[in-house]
DNA sequence: TCAGAAAGAGACCAGTCGGTCGCAAACAAA
DNA sequence: TTTGTTTGCGACCGACTGGTCTCTTTCTGA
């Protein structure tokens, strides 16, 4: 990896802090020259915009989030297994990136507004919605989830308790609503089991 | 009521549309001017900054967003069915105020940056929360709910899960994650009354 | 009707915004 | 060591930012 790539992969990996913790427009390119201790200059030699530097941003702050959250997933056969870690991992596994989850933060940030990230989240939203009814999709198969579980549902379920509940810790600076919409879709999920 | 203080009403609506629409950082005094039709002095005379502005309304916009929410509430006397139509009016009725939820935006917008407005999201959270469970408390002294449940965390649920399916049914355009949080929600409630 | 007060206009300010560009320093291959 | 390329610097640009201030217009109550 040479001298640029490195350089360019750390305006990135700053970038998507600044962004994911103060939003797009929050954000100045002065404010990532700062944080990165280069000039204008050095910036713009490797990124055509602010928007495109904000795009790769997010994508990079997305991945951290994601793998951070499907972490030893393989570890388990069993559906419900997987599941139960995954939201052992939304909880209790420090994100490495600040400000909270880039899904939400750039889906608000960009609903009514910047087109381009508007499409990534929604993409992200659509990778994570897929592992999740994928899993679902399996554990039926195998005969580990009750035949009546709507995977899709299923999924956004999961999604919207945790984002929610995410929402609320942070306003709150606490970990217990988060902890507690753990608890309640462990407990909704024993509920779905196949007996 | 007198002229300035029509002017300043039609200021404050307008801005609340735009800030929930657009963020903080991302609205600008121009957009408001635009908005409104007013001067810069115009608007200057009724606000000392545009952080107050952005304050007013906020509270404006929340007011809002909760009256819609509570509306027809104290039609009913049970505890559920009470908590059922809130279900119904988050999910049914359109609010006066473009761009999604206000606390959820704020929550969002302000968590890394702006005091003032997190302060304000703050606030609207817990008058949200306490009016939720006054309505389970109540519920349980009347022998609605059954006795093991925990109010605060009955609240937080249900706003957790409508407020993430609001964040999927915007990113998506489609209001179908949001009646799919209705309907669970709904079949909870059911599971917390009392036999 | 008219005087005093309230409301609004808009020029102006210093500072910051995203973005450009020519040049020098750092690097890598010979 | 020399050469050509990659990388970074930083002055500079026009547009726009939040905010101020003086002046004019509009309103209101006697």
């Amino acid at each position: 990896m040479n001298k640029g790539a490195q350089t360019r992969q750390r305006i990135v990996a700053e970038a998507a802090n600044l962004f994911n913790a103060n939003g797009y427009e929050g954000i100045s390119m002065s404010d990532v020259m700062e944080a990165t201790g280069l000039e204008k200059g050095g910036l713009y030699r490797h990124f055509s915009s602010k928007e495109e530097l904000a795009a790769e941003a997010f994508d990079y702050a997305w991945k951290l989030a994601l793998e951070t959250r499907i972490h030893d997933l393989d570890h388990f056969e069993n559906a419900v297994d997987k599941l139960r870690q995954f939201l052992k991992n939304f909880v209790e596994r420090r994100p490495k990136i600040h400000g909270g989850c880039p899904l939400l933060n750039t889906a608000v940030d960009a609903d009514d507004g910047n087109q381009m990230l508007r499409d990534r989240a929604r993409s992200a939203l659509k990778a994570w919605q897929s592992t999740l009814i994928s899993i679902v999709r399996k554990g039926k198969k195998a005969r580990e989830i009750r035949q009546e579980v709507e995977p899709t549902q299923l999924a956004n379920l999961i999604i919207s308790c945790l984002e929610g509940a995410l929402m609320i810790s942070r306003l709150e600076r606490s970990d217990e609503p988060l902890r507690n919409a753990r608890a309640f879709l462990e407990a909704h999920l024993q509920t779905q089991v196949r007996t």
